[in-house]
DNA sequence: CTTGGCACTCGGGAACACAGAGTGCTAGAC
DNA sequence: GTCTAGCACTCTGTGTTCCCGAGTGCCAAG
């Protein structure tokens, strides 16, 4: 059905289309590609090519645009993810060495591959449920206030005020929190209820109204945290770009962080670290809009997943590089620290 | 020069122009706004205002748009901030209220007074320097690395991992935490260097090399992080409206902590809390729009500020009436936790 | 299957006219 | 002196028409 030329005027139309912006005719193609053939012949696979729904015109006797299908064949096999060139690859490595914490990091990285590749970046917040218990502190804030700490391996710290239902000694806390420390240190988060399940039995009576409230605010912050947390940055990019849907729509969809993460999408439990491309109408939460995500994290554990959100229209190939190369880069450096 | 009567034909001619975003003519004005007098009377006034710079015209034969001078004197003369009404007041109490954290508690401020102004709003968090010390933590990652993290008594939290040069062990952690604590508790940030200074000098000499590095650590937090960090909301309200200056410039501009920080300019000594306007051109960072900002913070110790940034066409006492509400209430809300 | 030729279509820009809103000015009324 | 009514004038925005050109689809010949 569709030979090795066809796909060729289609790859061509595509490329043609990013880069003006302007529906693109057989003239222009036969002419600035080098396909051996005539504009006759080119309209003649262009038609064919119209027929099965690659391509489209917007008017009667205008050039031909790429449709949500077309772009698909085209990232799926017409297309090759373009490595970044090594100044840039130099240039993201000093740029994200410079982090102090996990805030400046994710900081770093959304501002980066916005950067990079010109549209909205989007990334989210490594997953808490895959972390692990580095150290948990207890710090007395008044004889009926302590302040909950919980740090992870990932570098994130959640804090939390509880208020104790009596009044308990420094020294009652000092010692919870060895116990604590002891029970939950170097595990996963995620098992981090069970674990604790027994704690108050294990403990003096005098002492389990406050445990339990404790507890209960610990397994608190670990549910509602667990992995809401995105950011995005490079919204002006959105200025010169032209959606199907209206701009206001787009930047509410930003803010909304429920949004944002169906966005993103999940990790596919196989191959964690491919990057998803959803295009146009493919994408059931923004239509009218791109979206290149992949997972990030090293090797085994998968701890979020960061993107670029754009108009359909966009470069898919150097998009593609920009996103793989910057979850590398902040995989490795997450791995480090 | 400027009788009652001229004022109130520019207060109208400002209300017209922010409600119906278009310039506004003398027949329109007389009907609507029941001044007792003809459309050629309010002609000469208009006029008159004209010469005196507080309105212009578009083009010859349009009506009439308030200049930047022209709000000025609506602001500043002819116009009372519109307190928000009773159910407003308790939807914000109610939504401020549930906050969790202190992270929480910007995050939903800044959504908040976006929704209530339909503008985009600007939180600064709550400066450190006029924090005090409410705890310092060190918790031993492993032989050559601890974790800092620094607690305030706005509940804002700093950590960072610090890489020692030699070996720890950690009962001496533990120690240089407490000498740390007795040290510092309760003590203003912007004390914290000079009550450290001689600090290495009353540890044993080998412990010296692993107190300066944690020192310096400590110290760079405090100077760094002070109170750059800010964050907006609303950029979706930009889309409707039109500046002079392009919705780009305007995007880019708020990603710009620094040329946010500038926005919200300086807490005045002398009044904190009073409601700042810079309207158009009197704002020199960003031409075009208008800025409502105010300090917010219980009484004596002001926090940070926050405000709206919106067109110069906006509905000013009602966006001072929303700024001036939420800085009350979250200053409420922040004194009490 | 490819190519050159040709008639056809439609969008977008230029030229133009026109209605309507709004103004400034002047002369008269209170 | 101040306000009002009337009037001529000046614009902008809109609707209309017209035309050019890019691009197409189809057909017949190579």
């Amino acid at each position: 059905m569709l030979d090795d030329r066809k796909l060729a005027v289609l790859r061509a139309i595509v490329e043609d289309y990013v880069s003006t912006n302007e529906p693109v005719g057989s003239k222009a193609l036969a002419e600035r590609h080098n396909l051996k053939v005539s504009p006759a012949t080119v309209r003649n696979d262009m038609a064919a090519l119209e027929e099965e729904g690659y391509i489209t015109q917007p008017h009667t006797s205008a050039g031909r645009v790429p449709t949500d299908k077309g772009y698909r064949l085209f990232v799926d096999r017409l297309s090759q993810v373009k490595p970044l060139s090594g100044a840039e690859r130099r240039a993201i490595e000093t740029f994200l060495a410079g982090a102090v914490d996990l805030d400046d990091v994710v900081t770093r990285t959304v501002r980066l591959l916005a950067q990079l590749t010109r549209q909205v970046a989007v990334v989210q917040y490594p997953t808490l449920t895959r972390s692990t218990v580095r150290h948990v502190e207890l710090v007395p804030l008044n004889d009926r206030r302590v302040m909950l700490v919980l740090i992870t391996n990932t570098g994130r710290v959640e804090q939390r005020v509880v208020e104790l239902p009596e009044v308990v000694e420094d020294t009652r806390i000092a010692h919870l929190r060895a116990v604590l420390n002891a029970c939950l240190d170097g595990c996963g988060l995620s098992n981090v209820p069970e674990l604790v399940a027994d704690l108050p039995e294990r403990l003096p009576v005098e002492d389990r109204p406050a445990v339990a409230t404790i507890l209960s605010v610990l397994l608190e912050t670990l549910v509602e945290r667990h992995d809401e947390k995105i950011v995005f940055a490079g919204a002006a990019n959105l200025a010169g770009a032209d959606f199907t849907v209206g701009l206001r729509d787009v930047l509410e969809a930003l803010e909304e962080q429920v949004v944002l993460m169906r966005l993103l999408g999940e990790t596919s439990s196989d191959t964690p670290s491919a990057l998803t491309v959803r295009i146009g109408s493919e994408n059931p939460y923004l239509r009218g809009t791109s979206v290149v995500a992949t997972g990030y994290g090293s090797g085994d554990n998968q701890l979020a997943r960061l993107g670029v959100l754009g108009p359909t229209r966009m470069d898919y190939p150097v998009t593609m590089g920009a996103v793989r190369a910057v979850a590398r880069y902040v995989s490795q450096i997450l791995a480090a620290s």
